[in-house]
DNA sequence: CGGCATCCCCCGGGATACTG
DNA sequence: CAGTATCCCGGGGGATGCCG
């Protein structure tokens, strides 16, 4: 692994997938395929139109997902994982599974401290 | 994996590894292994006192690293990853390849796109 | 040497309202 | 239904200066 800040690619990873809804947003469309805007929306609770359609954007700016617009009224827009996309899955597993660990780590920690 | 926003780990991973210079870090300290303040410092090119101070606080506020200070004049204080830090080198390892491939990946959407 | 403290700027991101 | 447009706030992060 290049370590230099030049070379390093871990940045570039992370700029993919930092932004507040990104990672929930790719899960979702990872297990569940193809969903329409309004889908997303609903599995998101709490998240706002404009947030959601700005992360959608990004994430279709780097060919990550697709976006499928249908003429028609009312409108219709599907998004999905690209074959692309795909490639990220064992990250967000590997970051998931980290994470899972750590919560249990830093509640042992607490106990410990609290000693 | 868990899916829910409230059991999905994918988030607290990334915040970990989110910070402008969190990632090279990490690495440095992972292949170099234990650096004083000013080795760090002079290993990235760029960053302010402040934020070494800010990212390396945040780490070992997690438990990622270790910081030890030297009693003595000048100052001492040399900066480890921990046992359990280590664990986070595969997913940053993972990172880093993705977003070597990425590069290629982008600079070959963007050939197409300009024919 | 290895920090805090201070000042300041930018933009990620929330709330709300309007439109094809 | 799936967006834009507008307003606004908090904090991440740069530059600089002081201290034990």
């Amino acid at each position: 692994m290049q370590i230099e800040p030049e070379l390093c690619k871990v940045e570039d990873a992370l700029g993919i997938l930092v932004g507040k809804w990104k990672p929930i947003i790719l899960l979702h469309l990872l297990k569940n395929g193809t969903q329409r805007f309004s889908e997303l929306k609903r599995s998101l609770p709490g998240i706002t139109q404009k947030m959601l359609t700005k992360q959608l954007r990004e994430l279709e700016e780097e060919d990550i997902i697709q976006r499928v617009v249908y003429a028609q009224v009312p409108p219709k827009v599907e998004y999905s994982i690209t074959e692309y996309g795909r490639g990220l899955e064992p990250i967000l597993e590997a970051m998931h599974e980290w994470g899972t660990k750590h919560t249990l780590h830093k509640r042992e920690m607490q106990r410990k401290a609290s000693i």
